[in-house]
DNA sequence: TTTTAATCTGCAATCGATTGCAGGAATTTA
DNA sequence: TAAATTCCTGCAATCGATTGCAGATTAAAA
């Protein structure tokens, strides 16, 4: 526990009485050393059991082998499984994750940023919060040469690599569903609109209404209905109108659906017959609610991997010339469950 | 993009016409710099746009300011609350966070833990994987001059920091609950017995039994039945049982008590009425079921926060004569809901 | 046997920031 | 005015690993 000193290569060399360079070498693989040598000084090195200092290696080298992942918080499903994706794949590349939360705040995450910068980590990848409104700090990012990818919420104005599901496919297909399984008056959870991936599914819901000529009426939409309180409060909201509508879509997030879920329980009316309910991302418990949520699938642990996978792919193509900004997006799947089954 | 040179604080120096070592220790606020030198110091390094290299700053500083973080899987909650509440501390502390997880594999849990001494943390922070058997790699940890942090699932004969929960105790109400509810004949799903936390659970389980002299029966004890799965399998073991169980404390996780939920369900058995239910850990969908579920919170974010917390503790007492390894226990909550409310 | 080529090995510089030490300038005290 | 302090500033070494280059050794070719 006392022995602060670790034993560097020059330990070994000494030892060995050869040049700290020659370890180097051997240690790294290189075929510029007597493969004899070479093997002596691998067992020596296990012997006084030497660990190389990534931090000097990375400063000489340039280059942190890490990836910083930046998310409104850590703890929340859709995230830490794309974070557990983007481990996986980078584990395997040798890569290390620097993970930090902003907390939904545009001041910590410009922290966040900062300290990623500081760290020279290789990329930084990054899911914008909610009340971020202006980009300097991940324009600051790219100027750093640091290669910058965006996922889910994205600000759409910077030109970065980008990994994004469709969400107003998803949108327009969860709507038309509804409409399908012959809801009327369907209405809108939104959430904060100046985030893109909210703006999308508002107008999958507007395309799906006028798809199939229906209004689109002001009064069946709600502003800001995030989390399962918002959404409670919106849904008594919407079932005191004179005329309130039939169908819910919670587009916000799954807590979201389940609010309204418990209003509609509470007030006696019944799902899916009397009220439809549709959630947003596929949360566990979405199959386990009584009656089952119908809801999107985001893919999110696959969505992770694709970020990680787009990073390595784009080192590895070092034809500078061709800076493209990509932009993959990912096809959310619709899952029908009891909430919105009506017909059959 | 293109810029891969970063200033340094030689470019400042030359630009000013000082030495580099003012600059530094301007950046650092020393006294020892004029008053008027630093500001201008200062003014110029925002002006070029200047990043600390921490990677310099930490290699001759000898210390990363980083914590490492080893858990099974990032994507579960516990884990991730628990990773949440560490995060939330260190950032207040300005430490960064890397991020592994072990995929319950011990071998992927050695390479993990030696990448983070590789990395030269300031301390690493694990949950043991389910499957780990020595420890080696553990005391490297240590060897290394490494600060250990071992929490919830710890190996109790390395002498390192801890904080646990009191699972004993814990099951020990959760069961007494079940028997003052008027339940008879109480199962136990347990966990791998390699790991304490699943011993003590079971220990809990079996004081009980014995506190109210009840027998111990072999035929209600299911083991591994950790994942909903193995639960629900376990549990229609057991209600094929000549004489069934009347209640089930799942030990192993709220999932485990998903699936007893699902096989009374499918079989028509009355929850609580014909059969009690006791889950482990609070997941958030074990409110939300029908009935909902009683479970065991364990306070995982402030788990987390204790862990970080205890780590600063710890460092700022430099008194290296006190080196005895403090185990901090929190109390987990019993959350008594539906699915065993058979009196009141 | 001499020339050429292939293989190793080591020196020394480098990555960027930090810090002990020495010395010069400015200020205070005698 | 001389001596003693205080305050700044810069030099140079250091953290540990990597790598271009040159020289040395050995093997192969002429």
């Amino acid at each position: 526990m006392k022995n602060k000193k670790r034993t560097t290569i020059y330990d070994i060399a000494k030892k060995l009485n050869i040049a700290a360079s020659s370890v180097s070498r051997a240690l790294n693989n290189s075929d510029q050393v007597n493969e004899a040598t070479k093997k002596l000084i691998i067992k020596t090195a296990a012997e006084l059991n030497y660990k190389r200092n990534t931090l000097a290696s990375n400063l000489r080298k340039g280059q942190s082998k890490t990836i910083g992942v930046v998310v409104p918080f850590i703890n929340q499903n859709f995230f830490s499984n794309v974070i557990a994706g983007i481990e996986e794949a980078s584990y395997q590349k040798g890569y290390n994750l620097i993970i930090c939360q902003s907390n939904e705040l545009q001041s910590k995450e410009i922290k966040c940023v900062n300290t990623l910068i500081n760290q020279h980590v290789d990329c930084i990848v990054i899911s914008i919060s909610a009340d971020s409104s202006d980009h300097k700090h991940l324009q600051n990012v790219l100027d750093n040469g640091i290669q910058l990818i965006q996922f889910d919420r994205v600000a759409d104005e910077l030109e970065t690599l980008k990994v994004i599901n469709d969400n107003e496919q998803a949108s327009l297909e969860a709507v038309s569903h509804l409409i399908e399984q012959g809801y009327k008056r369907i209405a809108l959870l939104e959430g904060p609109q100046n985030l893109q991936i909210f703006r999308q599914r508002k107008a999958g819901y507007i395309n799906a209404l006028k798809k199939y000529g229906m209004p689109v009426l002001d009064e069946l939409i709600v502003e800001n209905a995030w989390t399962k309180e918002l959404g409670a409060e919106g849904t008594r909201k919407l079932l005191d109108l004179v005329e309130p509508p039939d169908a819910i879509f919670a587009s916000t997030s799954d807590f979201s659906a389940l609010g309204v879920l418990e209003v509609a329980t509470a007030m006696g009316i019944k799902v899916p017959s009397e009220l439809g309910i549709c959630g947003y991302s596929n949360e566990a418990f979405t199959e386990i609610t009584s009656p089952s949520i119908t809801t999107i699938d985001q893919f999110s642990v696959y969505m992770g991997k694709t970020v990680a996978n787009l990073y390595f792919q784009e080192m590895g193509n070092k034809d500078d010339t061709e800076t493209v900004p990509k932009i993959i997006s990912i096809k959310p799947k619709l899952i029908v469950r009891s909430s919105t089954k009506r017909n059959g």
